[in-house]
DNA sequence: GAGGCTTGTCAACTACAGCAAACAATCAAG
DNA sequence: CTTGATTGTTTGCTGTAGTTGACAAGCCTC
């Protein structure tokens, strides 16, 4: 993997630099941005010369505390800079989130922890079952 | 102002590390932590003494790259570190979210999802009775 | 043209995040 | 008791994040 290229972060700051801007005006520039996130955090938090190296790539890893500062100069949400395979939750992970959402699966999960490995299988079972009999897929989604 | 307070952030990674675990088992290790988060990542991202040090509030500004993987870690979102709102909201949901870390628990939520209200609700009724047989507390004084 | 503003980037330095390896305290097994 | 394994913490140390102060290039106005 080449070293050169430039990194999703610097990719979406850039890109933030270049779309992200009041109407009827050019984008900001660095400095200005440095000095707006500081006075939005009331205290010296970061340089226009950090900015740069940011958003060409040159430095990658910033502290939570500026890129967030950062996140919410541009109005975007923090995770908008992180990797999309890495941080983005998993599809097995979505398909969770999906599932607690329902009531009744969530206090299903909360009933059923602390239960034996044996027990659990068990219930599993009963679950199966129920899927046929409902007509469900029963695909796995295993990870 | 005093600086021997702990931090926001400290406080609530501490927080996560005592009740966030696995039903039936102490809490996770700093070492056990560490080890899952860098398994997890996929590299060595993180060492159980910064674990330490973030969480006595020794050290307060980790990147946002290791604070998202400890974020994942306990299966909260990474403002949960920063954000009032989130922590309270979040707070209420970490039973569920020990729960969950059960890969048991976990399977069960994925394939009981999409199953009629009525049947979920039989399935509960199983699992209560399980409860019984293996002695765990029939009533969750937590919510 | 010259001079005075900007702009983004680079260079040199400092501070501290983050590490490996130690440490003392704790617990279990013998 | 001793020994060994494991716990959270601390201790230097290194790398790099992040800074200040340059710099050259561009854009003005005179």
């Amino acid at each position: 993997m080449i070293d050169s290229e430039p990194g999703v972060l610097a990719q979406r700051l850039d890109h933030l630099f270049k779309t992200v801007h009041p109407k009827g005006r050019g984008p900001y520039t660095l400095r200005e941005a440095a000095r707006q996130i500081n006075e939005e955090a009331g205290k010296a938090i970061i340089s226009a010369a950090y900015l740069s190296q940011l958003r060409t790539g040159e430095k990658t890893r910033p502290s939570y505390e500026r890129l967030s500062a950062i996140a919410r100069f541009f109005g975007v949400d923090v995770t908008y800079f992180a990797d999309d395979e890495v941080a983005v939750r998993t599809d097995s992970q979505l398909a969770l989130i999906a599932a607690i959402r329902d009531s009744g699966v969530r206090e299903l999960a909360l009933r059923a922890s602390g239960l034996s490995p044996e027990t659990l299988k068990a219930i599993l079972g009963m679950v199966e079952q129920a899927r046929k009999i409902e007509g469900l897929p029963d695909d796995d989604p295993r990870q």
